[in-house]
DNA sequence: TCGACATTGTTGCCTAGGCTACAATAGCCT
DNA sequence: AGGCTATTGTAGCCTAGGCAACAATGTCGA
């Protein structure tokens, strides 16, 4: 197992995952729609009415940055900002009916990608494919919140065992 | 299976992907790496002497953008630029003694990431994972091909199935 | 109550990447 | 050999994102 190794299941993943985007980018872009504008699309479709900071964590961007692709979002009509009744600091952010048909689009684009994708495996195997997933993502999920966790309480964030060698 | 579904596949593979990346991506930063540094980092390593075109195309990133790149990285002492002997136009691209230690204990932080990750599995299970994830990849590789030539050979490049729907 | 502190969204500044145009060089065809 | 085209790396311009600072608002404890 060396870094020459083609075949090493993290160059595997990390090109699964590079292929996926780049496909699924190719054919939405026909919707006239960015990476940064699709992503937000989805992620306002499942928690419609999110505050800025909220979509934010979402696509692990900064506050800033959000605020501005907002921006330009609402200029183009594509989400709406209103205020929030109980805290008037936020704004809830909600899809236009436009947009929504255009998510519809888009997660139709979606599934066949990720259908084309799967087209070698069979019923059997995508189902274990995608059990074997969701547990190395719940694991993943676990050190995440190990990590936050360390590195708050152990002020000095010792390197990682790897890292000291 | 509807964009609100947790548990569709295509979610859990970006979260996957997207979760392994913070995780090496927070490890790997007390070497004082950035991700794009550490991309160019292995990239050159398994792949000395690359032009910078090639490093471009290796890394999805613009000529433009990766020439400038190594302009920080050679100033930095990462990378060195040396011309090549048969054509004066490319610049050949070699890491640096100081930089190739650097990329050891980085992909010694990268094989604990994924081992990390990959610890609820079995022995089996990994294997399994890992040709599961090979065949996906493989009909990624000729999707994207298939999509280039049609862009090419077909002049109106049709929407795909689902885009015009 | 009210004053210290936290949180939300916005703005300014800086850096990084994409796109275009360009000079230098290479390859090719006649 | 000479001209036409392709390719390589670079510079200029524009946009997008990260970081810091800020005003407005909310929260919590003395």
């Amino acid at each position: 197992m060396s870094p020459d190794d083609d075949g090493y299941i993290g160059y595997v993943l990390s090109d699964v995952a590079r292929l996926i985007r780049t496909v699924f980018d190719r054919r939405v872009r026909s919707l006239g729609l960015t990476r940064a504008q699709w992503l937000v699309l989805s992620r306002l479709y499942r928690r419609p009415g999110a505050s800025q900071t909220e979509l934010a964590d979402m696509l692990e961007v900064d506050r800033a940055s959000a605020g501005r692709m907002i921006d330009r979002m609402e200029k183009g009509h594509w989400v709406e900002r209103r205020g929030d009744a109980g805290d008037r600091r936020v704004k809830r952010l909600y899809l236009t009916q436009e947009a929504r048909r255009v998510h519809a689009r888009m997660w139709a684009i979606a599934e066949s990608t990720v259908d084309d994708a799967l087209t070698p495996l069979s019923p059997l195997e995508r189902a274990r494919f995608t059990g074997l997933a969701a547990r190395v993502k719940e694991q993943l999920q676990t050190m995440v919140g190990a990590d936050d966790a360390g590195a708050a309480e152990a002020p000095p964030p010792r390197p990682s065992r790897a890292a000291a060698s």
